[in-house]
DNA sequence: TCTAAAAATGGAAGAATCTTCCGAGCCTGA
DNA sequence: TCAGGCTCGGAAGATTCTTCCATTTTTAGA
């Protein structure tokens, strides 16, 4: 009599994950009415999730313009050679970076693709001749200046 | 006598920021003792930079695989016409997209890039060939599938 | 079907936290 | 120098959290 997919999720605890996910900061009181359970039980629901690692963190989002990340960037990377070590290095150097906000290893033309937050692109232009292409093993960089963020970040759907 | 890039955020509040964006649900006593303030000065603080838009939102992170959404895809979109009207009705569509979490319109050899959680391949071939491929102008697309989430949804550092 | 153990629930209350008011300190400009 | 505006921290009522406990619901075996 095992659930298919998501074992030990009722529709409670998807509704708590939902709401928390648009609204992190909410009181335990609102959201056990809006969920319709007392406050106890909402609050051990919740703290649950926690635990469990359903829920990873809360996090304030930061408004990017407002401290001068204005310009965002994809780029993608193609490596000299298709080895473990070879990814692996470039794995450690690229999570060294702190205006890479994704890494990903992808099938297909690139071996990553980047997600990247600078100021400007004259900051991207810096960080691309002396720090990307100086990463171990980059073959080639393609980039794609982003010209309009139509939807950022979306709320996951479940 | 205006400042050049952040106009009205001192050091407290970039603390502030910096710590709520790692730790979104933490009570305002402890974070008053972090940046060191008083509880009522890091009340009013932090309301204001809720308040003029520095933090657009406080969320929590749902882990995907929990809630069946364990494949991440990337996929480049190319339309058949580049006039105006022609993204408006792309972006417009891929707004009421579920699965579509990011959407930027970048320059390069695509127009768009767009960043997809599905359930597993067999969902994202069902979305690719029902939804994606008819959104409206759309010529072709290319998919980059995940293999491995090396960086995922970093901080933003300031 | 019935029963007993196990698990989850909601109410209540002490503890902790939030939120606002108020007076004091500190720049700023005349 | 001094008046005005701004920001600060302490304090206290209001709100919220967190836990305990009795009750209800679910589960599993006979």
């Amino acid at each position: 009599m095992e659930e298919s997919s998501e074992p030990d999720l009722d529709r409670i605890d998807l509704n708590i994950l939902r709401i928390l996910q648009a609204e992190g900061r909410l009181s335990n009181a609102e959201l056990a009415m809006r969920v319709n359970v007392s406050a106890a039980t909402c609050h051990r629901r919740t703290q649950r999730l926690f635990e469990e690692g359903y829920i990873t963190g809360v996090r304030a989002e930061v408004a990017p313009a407002a401290v001068g990340l204005g310009a965002l960037v994809m780029v993608g990377v193609v490596l000299d050679r298709s080895t473990p070590d070879s990814f692996a290095a470039f794995e450690k150097a690229v999570l060294a970076i702190k205006d890479v906000l994704d890494c990903n290893l992808v099938a297909g033309d690139f071996d990553y693709l980047l997600k990247i937050r600078v100021r400007d692109m004259v900051d991207f232009n810096k960080l691309h001749g002396q720090t990307l292409i100086a990463l171990p093993g980059v073959r080639q960089t393609r980039t794609f200046f982003v010209m309009k963020e139509v939807k950022e970040n979306a709320r996951l759907a479940f």
